[in-house]
DNA sequence: TATTGACTTGGACTGTGTCCATCGTAGGAT
DNA sequence: ATCCTACGATGGACACAGTCCAAGTCAATA
C-alpha cells in the first residue's frame, strides 16, 4: 500500500515508527483531516506519540509536496494526500462537505497580465461553493 | 462611505459609537485586515472599544453582507470591505499581502457537469498564490 | 427624561498551532 | 552485532485567534 512511505525512504526521509504511522493514516483516508484528527487516528496505533511530532510530520509532507494545506474557513487546516493530482475542491456551504474535483482549462490564464501586481504566480486554489444534493433535497 | 453607516441604519442596526467606527476603519483601508488589525486601528480612535464588540461588529456585518470573510491561510482571517464587486484574491506566499483582483471568464463555467456532483454551485472562490514583488526580490 | 432591551465590556475559556530543553533512536561506521 | 551521534520525538509552556458569559451601559423610542 505504501507507495507514499517508499518515495520518502528514497528521498532520504528517516523513518522512524511516527512518521510511518502519520504518512499511512493520510494515506488510508480519502477525507480531508484536521491536524488533531491525524494526531487522533496516530494515537489509536501509537498511544505515546505526540501533537508536536504530528505537526511536524505534517509540515515535511506538506513541504515535500507529498501533501497539500487546505484552508477552507479559517479554523483548523486540513491535509489533503492527494497532492500528486493537480485538483480543486467542491464544499457545501451548509454541512461543510469537501470533494475533490477536477476543472478544465488552466485557472493561471484567466488573470491578465494588468492584474497581476509584479506577482509571480505559482498557482491557483479554488473553492467552488454550493449545496450538496443532500442539503439542497427539500425534504432533508 | 457613510453610504455604509446609512445602509446599516436603514436596515434597523442600532448604531453605537463603537459599530460606526468599526464600519468606518473598514471602509477607509483598502486592504484587509484582520479582527485584531481592526481593533488596533479602532483603539486608536476609542482606546476602551473590546476585542469582543469588535469581533461581534464584523460578525455581523459578515451576517449583513456588507463584507466578505476571506479565509485565505488557516491563520487570521482577514474582512474585506468591498463585498459588492465581485473580485478574487492575489496572496503573497510568504509575507500574506492580499489584493483583489478580477480575472476574467466565468470560474463556474471550467467545472464540467460530470464534476459536480449534484451540487447546485453558487459561486467559485479563487485565491492565486506566488510572491509579491517585494519578496520576490533578491535583497529583500 | 424615563424606560428597556440590545449592546459593550473584560476576563475566562477553548481550540489551533509553535517553541524549546531534554531524551531517545535510526542508520551508518566499526 | 555493537557503538555513535546527529536527527527526531516528547511534553509542557507559550502564543495567537476566536468565543462565551455575567454584569454594566446606553441608543432609540415613547
Amino acid at each position: 500500500m505504501s507507495d507514499l512511505v517508499e518515495r520518502l525512504r528514497e528521498r532520504g526521509w528517516r523513518m522512524t515508527v511516527q512518521r510511518r504511522i502519520v504518512a499511512e493514516v493520510l494515506d488510508g483516508e480519502h477525507m480531508h483531516l484536521t491536524a488533531d484528527e491525524v494526531h487522533a487516528r496516530a494515537t489509536a496505533r501509537l498511544p505515546e506519540i505526540s501533537r508536536t511530532t504530528v505537526y511536524n510530520t505534517l509540515g515535511d509532507l506538506v513541504a515535500l509536496g507529498e501533501v497539500l494545506e487546505v484552508a477552507t474557513d479559517g479554523r483548523a487546516r486540513r491535509y489533503d494526500p492527494n497532492a500528486h493530482r493537480s485538483h480543486q475542491h467542491l464544499l457545501c456551504s451548509r454541512c461543510g462537505a469537501i470533494r475533490d474535483v477536477h476543472p478544465v482549462g488552466d485557472p493561471l490564464a484567466d488573470l491578465p497580465a494588468g492584474e497581476r501586481f509584479g506577482f509571480a504566480l505559482s498557482h491557483a486554489e479554488i473553492t467552488y461553493r454550493g449545496l450538496c444534493p443532500e442539503c439542497a433535497a427539500p425534504g432533508a
